[in-house]
DNA sequence: CCGGCTGCGATTGTTGACAATCTGGCTTCG
DNA sequence: CGAAGCCAGATTGTCAACAATCGCAGCCGG
């Protein structure tokens, strides 16, 4: 019961170390382009360096960090165009989710899908400003239709990885007043294709959506690049 | 110049052993689902356990190898779901890639696609038989288009990770023998469409592609599965 | 005869020390 | 005064030994 990850503290040192690292990435706690020592973790988890350089190894392998020999390791830290391209990818496989969640979600999944929706609409509608909350109720409707996809590489691509990346940056670019709303119509549409057991509209929609996504980031960043070329030094 | 894998034997040794191992996975030295052993390598390659763990790590990371703790790491091995759940994200990923290809390739590059398809008819013609050279050519002129897309993260996840999973499995499902001729077809109106620029077309037909090789290996497993049973163990 | 237990061997997990490399500041020379 | 070279400190890379855990063979009891 309960989450694994509290019950048993990942059996080795190593597991931990890599689990509380990155939830430490993805969450912010780090910020990107972070230098990380490897001292400073041992002696602030309290483990020995060899568990530490695996767990950051394994993390390497996995794209969250990058590394110069001999000089240590950082947060990866996207750039402008690489967002973008995360982007493109996420409208590529979470399009692809989408339309198998029409052939392959139970009818109970749909029922949650909707109740999720509802409850969205509260929120939406309780706090219309605190695009916070529905970013975080958007990424939990993304996540259902992505299980319900019930392909687990993709699942675990999108949410394991991927979703980690586009969550370091939400917070940077809070949507555009009015996109919440229009991102609330979307998915409801979506919800009704899927319903509709409509796997080549659902996909449709579902690119849009993120396409809209995409389109509302980029629009985002170069006004400010327009604006403030002073903001934080991008190298 | 050539390649730097050689001529700088990697830095450090955890590189090097990265390397080499992953190497030998994807080109199917290692068969998948054997067990590696830390000392065997370690006395193989000549290092220390410690390089040769961080680099086990790091293929861990890039899941080309999965781990029990305690219990020592074994080569992935998919099953007949997870390749066939492989195909579908590599039919959305390669989809949006060709998309982006048709938008983002240079005139110069387009030629270059075309020279490689006139290439394979060649060996298709003088050796029909053959669908090896087809199944090298085909990933190659696979890899054009996706570099094509400019998309790095894109090419990165498609190139990097994937393929070397396809590849793994290539050789167990030698397309049917119409198959390579009928590939061919695909391939050329495929680059028939990133040379008009019209990406839209270009996505729907390498889907399709894609997609069809799916539907090629399906038939085939599920004959293999009908007829012999007692093929390897999929345990 | 078969199922569970126990001890051994082997493998993995972890630690600490040692060697190689890079960074930053200082000295020294042009 | 500026720049190249060098030294010191810190950090990363590597190794060998130690501890913990697992799998298996052999044994015992039912």
């Amino acid at each position: 019961m309960a989450n694994s990850a509290q019950l048993v503290p990942s059996q080795t040192l190593s597991d931990g170390a890599f689990e509380r690292i990155q939830t430490a990435i993805v969450q912010g706690d780090i910020p990107p382009g972070t230098r990380i020592s490897e001292q400073f973790l041992s002696s602030t988890f309290g483990i020995g360096r060899g568990p530490l350089r695996e767990a950051i190894r394994r993390l390497e392998g996995r794209r969250l960090v990058v590394r110069i020999p001999h000089a240590g390791v950082r947060v990866v830290s996207l750039s402008y165009e690489e967002l973008i391209e995360l982007y493109h990818v996420r409208e590529a496989l979470e399009g692809m989710a989408c339309r198998l969640a029409a052939q392959n979600m139970t009818d109970e999944e749909i029922v949650g899908l909707r109740e999720v929706l509802a409850e969205h609409e509260q929120h939406s509608g309780l706090q219309a400003n605190q695009s916070y909350y529905r970013q975080e109720g958007d990424l939990d409707l993304h996540y259902l239709i992505i299980h319900g996809s019930k392909n687990r590489t993709l699942s675990d691509m999108l949410c394991g990885d991927l979703y980690h990346l586009v969550r370091m940056y939400r917070y940077k670019f809070s949507s555009t007043p009015k996109r919440p709303q229009q991102a609330f119509a979307e998915h409801h549409r979506i919800i009704e294709a899927i319903a509709d057991r409509d796997g080549e509209l659902a996909e449709m929609l579902m690119r849009r959506h993120i396409s809209a996504s995409r389109r509302n980031i980029e629009r985002r960043l170069l006004e400010q690049d327009d604006a403030s070329l002073s903001s934080g030094g991008h190298c």
